[in-house]
DNA sequence: ATCGACGGGATCCTATACGAATTCCGATGG
DNA sequence: CCATCGGAATTCGTATAGGATCCCGTCGAT
């Protein structure tokens, strides 16, 4: 019928609703109701349940029998402790990874920090936070344990979802973090400790959740 | 016809299918025909379907658009792969957990070894490494991050099934191992640096792994 | 006034049916 | 003997329909 292009429907459909949940068109606690959503994307009803499913399955829904689906509830505590996770992995990963970073590697990596800098000055926090991403993503591409990449993979999307629900700008933490990058690149060229590496990897992403918590610690003061 | 039990047919769909995956009854590779398995199971292919998508999104079977699913390939990479991340994850658990174990949960963990040890007595494997498990589990059950405590069930869940379609006994493990556990308990009683007990643990989990290696190398030279 | 029973509406769950894509296998020609 | 092509069988993908379950507002009894 439909000029299916390549895809299913049911992948359609699955793409439309995570779309949606990430960029917080449904926000926590929003309800999905199968019938509706069929209707309004023109498909039958399995796909979106089978879609759904998919999602509850990756935890962005919960979902209760004869009941239905709601987007995962969202807060500060589950941000916390998402990014705490993914700074032992990150850590562990980058230690790993650090042997097999190449010249070209630590070239563009350093490119890298130039363009934060940059987005730092104009005060472009969406374009901040994705070079910072692609930092830690090309070095751990290196890391030879696939599991662990993946892990890392999802655990970073899912942060960056609740990030974009939650998140406040914390102004200090621009210049120190690219020192810590600077001093984490310095420490892979040198070819340093692992276990060192991982260290400062670990905290290096810790600090943003501290930042983060002081910041949220102000605000409710202020109150 | 619904003598359900509370369960939809789907959920026990489901969970016959993830049990026969996991106690190897579909070894690697084998094919997940939807008709067939609802023929079988006496329920339509819609339970089928979905069951099977859990099981993909779970990693459990790899599905191929218009050709179906078949169980994930299992090799001995993965299952390093994964009890390596599995070792980061609960060591930093553990290190966590530390500050909130009870002295009930050292005398309980201290029972466990003990039935670890007569376990070792009678050769029984199965029970030795179920204790074993129940030893850790009930360690990170204190972790107060519950993104943690799930990510380190998932894995380990991960880890079971590879390890029953590919485990060979180690024989001189089982010793050290329950003295490696004394040790890590006297950590926690005395309230250790956090890394320490963290590093500790890690290696602990890591020493199966090269344990397992190491007898893998050696099968090798023999043949 | 509060609690429990009851009914309507919404929503989910499962079964069946048919269309679409893929694979398998034999026939045909080189 | 091998490569290629076409058709049938297999299997997946989606639509539709009816039954099952839950939620919630209403009503009556204590």
């Amino acid at each position: 019928m439909t000029a299916a292009l390549g895809v299913s429907k049911q992948e359609r459909t699955y793409a439309v609703l995570r779309e949606r949940i990430v960029d917080g068109t449904y926000g926590p606690g929003h309800r999905l109701v199968i019938d509706a959503l069929a209707r309004e994307l023109q498909v039958s009803q399995m796909p979106v349940r089978e879609a759904i499913r998919r999602l509850e399955a990756e935890g962005w829904v919960t979902y209760v029998r004869h009941q239905g689906a709601q987007v995962a509830p969202i807060d500060t505590a589950s941000w916390t402790e998402a990014m705490t996770t993914l700074a032992v992995l990150e850590g562990f990963a980058t230690a790993l990874a650090a042997p097999h970073v190449t010249t070209a590697d630590l070239h563009a990596l350093r490119a890298i920090d130039v363009e934060m800098g940059a987005a730092m000055e104009e005060m472009d926090v969406r374009s901040f936070s994705d070079r910072n991403q692609a930092f830690h993503e090309r070095i751990y591409a290196r890391c030879p344990n696939g599991h662990l990449r993946r892990e890392l993979a999802a655990i970073q999307e899912r942060v960056n979802t609740l990030r974009s629900s939650i998140f406040v700008y914390i102004p200090t933490r621009g210049r120190t973090s690219i020192a810590e990058h600077e001093r984490l690149l310095a420490l892979i060229e040198a070819g340093a400790d692992p276990l060192e590496i991982e260290l400062v990897a670990r905290e290096h992403k810790l600090h943003t959740v501290t930042a983060y918590e002081q910041r949220l610690a102000l605000q409710e003061e202020k109150r």
